[in-house]
DNA sequence: CTTGACTCTGGACACGGGTCCAGGGATTAC
DNA sequence: GTAATCCCTGGACCCGTGTCCAGAGTCAAG
């Protein structure tokens, strides 16, 4: 057999490909299992190969995972990157999730003025009757055991 | 002071408790199972039975909760909580919790501006490869020459 | 007494996105 | 030839925060 030259195919083993495309094995064989990747083809043995499409797809789906995608709506995004795809739906699903983002966006910041405000107040010593963060939590202070 | 009739310590059962604080009454057993909650006294028939520092007590999960606040973490408050307790302590967990609603915050922005920009140039129409949003998720046209 | 609402226990299931394992076979490096 | 890697399958397990269930016991109202 000749060794596998520096071929244009290019085909790689999963070990190759996790590498390269920055995610674990584990990951790939979850992908597949999911759907998120095609069956790939095999070698004799029954050894996952792999092509350059489906490094690229895994690009495709780390990078929508940095936006905040989940896997089920990378496999839409996936779909309608198709020829002949949707791109009102491609449109339609980010301008979603940038809606859920905006919204997650505005709690979080309530959030952390919330939070600010109770740190900047508590003096960071003294009893726990007068620590601003306790007592905004217990809603008076917290440690009568009466009753 | 040896009769405790319908005022007594006003004690309840874990339906009432539950509808009182706005929680379930699962949660409440679970809260019970990690060591949230202290157990509770019981009727002769086996009846949890709760007094007002229990629904403080939710009540005080609740808010913590809403803050962003694990329930391990609010664990940790609660033990603060009590007289005696570091005020310092529970002052550097919401200092800690604020980084992280901070670090949170600036990579929500950034997905944000993502999400936006990609939203804002794509035309809602025509080729998926001229799509911005496809063609940034995928780097180049997803042509995808075979299934 | 009967009916219906309440409560008990302990465990299974859910979610998302994987990781880890055991017990084998295949391939590669020396 | 042999050891070191790689890869296979299929299933169990992880995180946190509960929810749902079955089957049985209890309590209040009519």
């Amino acid at each position: 057999m000749s060794k596998e030259p520096a071929k244009s195919s290019a085909t790689q083993s999963i070990g190759r490909l996790a590498k390269a495309a920055g995610v674990g094995i584990d990951a790939i064989r979850f992908y597949e299992r999911i759907g998120l990747l095609p069956t790939p083809r095999r070698t004799a043995a029954g050894y996952r190969l792999y092509a350059a499409d489906d490094q690229h797809r895994l690009e495709f789906i780390r990078r929508a995972q940095d936006l905040g995608f989940s896997l089920e709506e990378i496999a839409s995004l996936l779909k309608l990157s198709r020829p002949g795809g949707s791109v009102a739906q491609a449109r339609a699903l980010a301008a979603a999730k940038l809606e859920v983002v905006e919204g997650k966006l505005a709690e979080l910041q309530r959030l952390q003025h919330a939070l600010r405000a109770l740190v900047d107040e508590c003096p960071g010593s003294g009893e726990a009757a007068h620590c601003p963060i306790l007592a905004a939590l217990g809603g008076r202070p917290q440690g009568s055991h009466h009753g």
